[in-house]
DNA sequence: ATGTTC
């Protein structure tokens, strides 16, 4: 991107003023990684400033890339009773994906010796890969409960634990979720879906802790250097993307019906107080539990895993947050509140100490912040701070985000030398797809430690700990 | 992301 249109604002954020037609643009990130993402950033983030009803600026994260319409990695807050919208490329295709990151009892001695036979036996139990099914399958009434409960159905199921629900974002249930919303071809897709992993940068890793960055907050988040973690990156699969197809054609109707004039196509969106709104919204809430159900049951999965390799390990929920939503949310806008409707695409909510929503245990400190780093890299875990509020409507990076697309990547990398190369650094990749793998090289990626740091730089999160891969199911 | 090209 070429940053001498923008003014640099404060030490990692940049602007490009308005110019009368649209509202203001920030981008946060430091000078090499703004310089190094793509033009297309500014050109999106630039045509959600001129959607009806945004309040403040749109923005982008540190990890921003090409997306949708909407890049990944942006922030952009409407206000209903302004005739604010909501947008299907301003969620994503994979509705509400995620991370759920899990802590144990184990360090990272107690797994060196087992490592292989564990990756093993990750990839053999722990369905991925492009339309990979699991053992479920549901009727079309079982999957209505799914869409209305999340993980709460999924633990009344024998999934995992009623103690990981408090820790899952919304503890485990999105309300307003409309199942008769959601067409009968996206059930049909998710039928066999459920528990599964998916492809692309889906991904179950085990970590180990390798730097603590705030002593105080790993402590509230059970986090001690050596410690291994598992942390599962997956979605809403089959249903949740036949819903963004779906709602796309609908809501591009809508726009034209209504007259909101969009600068790209791929902006489809409709006014939140329209049926149109309305029935998309219904339907995301029915795909965000759907994808919480989704990583709930990996996470038994996954600790069924580790009881046979590992018979005296405990896995608990450090926390599961989505990164591809649209969320009601009152905010303070010029010392009035205000119940704003926040699409984080490819963003992470990040509230700060205090705030009602944030479980109990962690709340003095923060929010739990998850950066997924790319295959083989490393991931941090970060805490919500106050500042992020009204930066960023309280919002931070999600991951290392891609700096190459997949085909660039495709023709740069071969499958096969990447996971001989990872597995000569002690890191075991599990995959079916040689292709997925070349798509997925850590190069094709940005730096994750300095996406990491410059989100704490610019007062969007704080670091609390880097976690180092040591093995990783990929779709 | 995705029954990997509407």
């Amino acid at each position: 991107m070429d940053i001498s249109r923008l003014k640099q604002i404060e030490d990692y954020c940049y602007t490009l003023p308005s110019d009368g037609k649209r509202a203001l643009v920030k981008l946060y990130g430091s000078q090499v990684l703004l310089e190094t993402m793509d033009d297309k950033v500014l050109e999106q983030i630039s045509n959600v400033a001129r959607l009806p009803g945004l309040v403040g600026a749109a923005m982008t994260m540190p990890d921003a890339h090409w997306g949708y319409g909407f890049p990944i990695g942006g922030v952009a807050a409407f206000d209903p009773e302004l005739g604010g919208i909501i947008s299907a490329g301003g969620v994503g295709f994979d509705i509400s994906c995620g991370i759920r990151c899990l802590r144990s009892n184990l360090d990272l001695a107690d797994i060196v010796p087992v490592l292989p036979r564990l990756a093993d036996e990750l990839f053999r139990h722990i369905p991925a890969g492009v339309g990979e099914e699991g053992s479920l399958k549901l009727a079309p009434r079982e999957l209505d409960e799914v869409m209305l409960g999340g993980a709460h159905w999924a633990v009344e199921q024998g999934y995992g634990e009623a103690d990981d629900l408090p820790c899952i974002e919304e503890h485990g249930t999105m309300a307003g979720a409309v199942p008769g919303n959601v067409s009968q071809l996206a059930k049909q897709r998710q039928r066999g879906e459920m528990g599964t992993l998916g492809s692309g940068n889906h991904y179950l890793e085990v970590q180990v802790v390798e730097k603590i960055y705030d002593a105080e907050a790993a402590r509230a988040f059970g986090l001690h250097q050596g410690q291994v973690l598992v942390s599962i990156h997956c979605g809403s699969r089959g249903l949740g993307h036949q819903i963004g197809t779906d709602y796309l054609v609908s809501l591009a109707k809508a726009a034209q019906r209504l007259g909101i004039a969009l600068p790209d196509r791929e902006l489809a969106c409709a006014p939140i107080n329209s049926p149109e709104g309305r029935e998309y919204i219904g339907a995301m809430n029915a795909a965000v539990n759907v994808a919480l159900a989704n990583r709930q049951i990996l996470a038994h999965l996954t600790r069924q895993v580790f009881a046979h390799v590992l018979p005296a390990s405990r896995l608990d929920t450090l926390y599961d947050v989505s990164h591809n939503t649209c969320k009601a949310e009152k905010h303070q806008v010029e010392g009035r509140e205000r119940l704003l409707y926040v699409h984080r695409k490819g963003a992470t909510r990040a509230f700060g100490p205090g705030h009602p929503a944030i479980p109990e245990a962690y709340r003095a400190v923060g929010q739990p912040v998850i950066i997924g780093g790319s295959m083989g890299t490393g991931s941090y875990v970060l805490a919500g701070i106050k500042e992020s509020e009204t930066k960023a409507w309280s919002s931070a990076s999600h991951g290392a985000g891609r700096a190459m697309s997949r085909n660039a990547a495709l023709k740069k990398w071969h499958g096969r030398e990447l996971i001989d190369e990872l597995a000569g650094r002690g890191i075991l990749i599990r995959t079916r797809s040689m292709r997925g793998a070349a798509e997925e090289a850590p190069g094709a990626y940005k730096d994750v430690d300095s996406v990491a740091e410059v989100t704490e730089k610019a007062g969007l999160a704080r670091r609390v700990a880097f976690l180092r891969p040591k093995a990783c199911v990929k779709g």
